[in-house]
DNA sequence: TATTGATATTAGAATATGCGAATATTATTT
DNA sequence: AAATAATATTCGCATATTCTAATATCAATA
């Protein structure tokens, strides 16, 4: 198993790296909303969570149904959205530095460390 | 359980949301590994991989073992990170959108959404 | 101690991101 | 067809990120 990088998972983790858009999954993940109940719940401009949604959108971390003029958002990978907020509740902010020994470089030895 | 975002996920998805940093840590996780180590296997300079081992650090996901005038950097929170790239490998990029019916809010019944 | 190897830091430019204000769009209602 | 509600988009600016080049630090060795 290669350990290939999909650009998409780069795209998701930044789009949950942002205060206001992990708030907003969050609440997304209580149940389905649309903009205005967002931003009754939210401190942000109706605008300013319209552009969030849209870039969660673009990560397809979200998506909506349209109900009139309303757009009902919900998150539409649960398991990933849950599962990463399930392993950072899991963490502690000052976890103890598992202490690991050192590679295998060494200068007598130009190959001992582990190149491709 | 509040959904209470604490500052330093989004530290920990910012970190992680970005494609060399996300390499090195992948990196790491085969195991430790020392800055000229990991210079020789991602396409970036000496002093890029540095700032951004800082910023791993910053976010405690990496640390490292001084070795003489080397240092050993390896995931002090693998659980998180390993876990992490389980759900994400586990993710389509187009995995279909689960379909989820509307919010509450009426125009009928201004209470019927979940207000706070 | 001068040199070399390994790594970090700084400065500065280029680019990206975030956000408020204003405006546009679309659907519903009167 | 206006008026209104819900949401999106655009613009412009402030700030943050990222990267390169140059330099500094620090440890090991000749």
């Amino acid at each position: 198993m290669p350990a290939v990088i999909e650009n998409y998972w780069v795209t998701i983790l930044k789009a949950l790296g942002h205060p206001t858009r992990l708030q907003i999954v969050i609440e997304l993940l209580k149940g389905t909303k649309c903009v205005t109940d967002i931003h009754d719940i939210l401190p942000a401009s109706q605008a300013n969570i319209s552009q969030h949604l849209t870039v969660l959108r673009n990560a397809r971390i979200v998506d909506f149904a349209q109900d009139g003029s309303q757009r009902c958002y919900y998150v539409c990978r649960p398991e990933l959205v849950e599962g990463v907020l399930e392993l950072l509740r899991n963490e502690q902010p000052e976890s103890k530095a598992k202490k690991v020994q050192c590679c295998l470089r060494k200068p007598e030895n130009a190959d001992g460390h582990q190149a491709v």
